[in-house]
DNA sequence: TTTATTTTGTGAGATATGTCACATCTTTCT
DNA sequence: AGAAAGATGTGACATATCTCACAAAATAAA
């Protein structure tokens, strides 16, 4: 019988050497689950029993804040989600919802924690994913509330393309009113914004298809605008 | 001879047993540093050859953002500085300035590393440490970014007398324009509301010295302001 | 002590963005 | 298909906060 953590991307992204025994504890306890579009992965407030890794497809981290949600950031399959939840606090403090078809894959705390603390390699990997993230929040918050409306909004863009799709050509997975709780800007105004990107010939848009036209502008808006 | 990291509140705040052997390593690779008020205590950008642990005293923590340089938070001794920096990038990615006089450990990353592969249950207190600090930055961000200066700025004070200091009456040791860094507003924002509060009642100051009077109108202004 | 330098205090005007209002257009559900 | 819900476009106006400007205090340096 096939072992199928042995070719899973949770386990080959921490580019760890697993013992076989490690790797059967792992498969006797996980699931792995499909979810849709708009699909609630965690919940905020709720007791948090499993670590959790994004197989495929590509999720919203967001937090309710005083007044209204607040998407923290967007991250794409393979990845965990919700590491800090695990070891920091049993609740989540945090959301997670599909933005487009998911496999998620569910990991016993138990079985994991007992990885940890047998594998030291596989600890300080982890280690090194929890830090460098937070070290990413810091700089995020830093752009986010320094920059205003354009470079924002085009940071966002070149996050779609370079990191997300790695394409100049996609499709928004988001409203405007979400990527307004991303940039912290009012729907109305994201809308606006973007008309005028549109005029400039920055970018073309139909629906929700996105084409970056002049790449070079847009990374000017978001250093200086 | 004694042991110096025997007492050592970086030792004992874990909470983790510790061998003497294990001691013994970390007390023959730190060094201890005085610091004054105003001194850097980790530069941005510098080459990061050690863990470092605020032992006594509070320094604030910052990032060079694109406009201007923005306080990230500030911390008070005991608790480590830079760890984050440590696992995630050999380069500092942000820097720590002491705000009153300070002492601190500087322990060889090395040494650190090997005791975190030897002694389990000190890694998952690390592991712990790294994700509440994770958890913490998102919300602190969403507050920061959703909340106008009142909201923020109660905060700031808030945060002084309840974590910081606890005492309602307490000597800033940031300036205004510090504080305008921290909750992203200009120097004579926070100025002007700093006058509103002692107008309506709710803060008395002289020069630095600030001393609140109505922490309840206080924390109504921090959910609602 | 005297001279710089940094902080604090305050005014007036400019502006980016929020808010409300309403009209499409799309998607989802029954 | 038809109805209901949600997403987008766009105008007009309000407003919190920034920016510039300059003076007084306080602190540090010489």
């Amino acid at each position: 019988m096939k072992n199928e953590c042995n070719d899973c991307v949770c386990v080959l992204r921490s580019f760890v050497q697993m013992k076989d025994c490690q790797l059967e504890l792992l498969d006797g306890s996980h699931t792995v689950v499909q979810f849709k579009r708009g699909d609630t992965i965690i919940r905020q407030g709720v007791f948090s029993t499993n670590v959790i890794f994004l197989r495929k497809g590509m999720a919203k981290i967001h937090i309710t804040g005083p007044a209204r949600e607040q998407i923290v950031k967007l991250v794409k399959a393979p990845t965990y989600l919700g590491l800090p939840t695990t070891f920091g606090d049993k609740i989540n403090q945090y959301s997670v919802t599909a933005v487009t078809e998911s496999d998620v894959c569910f990991v016993d705390i138990g079985a994991f924690k007992k990885l940890l603390a047998e594998n030291n390699d596989f600890s300080a990997y982890i280690l090194m994913e929890l830090s460098k993230s937070e070290l990413e929040a810091y700089r995020r918050c830093a752009n986010r509330t320094q920059k205003q409306l354009r470079g924002n909004l085009a940071d966002v863009l070149l996050e779609f393309s370079e990191h997300l799709f790695e394409s100049d050509q996609f499709t928004l997975p988001l409203s405007q009113s979400d990527i307004g709780n991303w940039v912290d800007a009012g729907r109305e105004s994201i809308n606006r914004a973007l008309a005028e990107f549109i005029q400039d010939g920055i970018i073309q848009m139909q629906g929700r298809e996105v084409k970056i036209t002049d790449k070079k502008m847009l990374k000017m808006i978001s250093q200086n605008g």
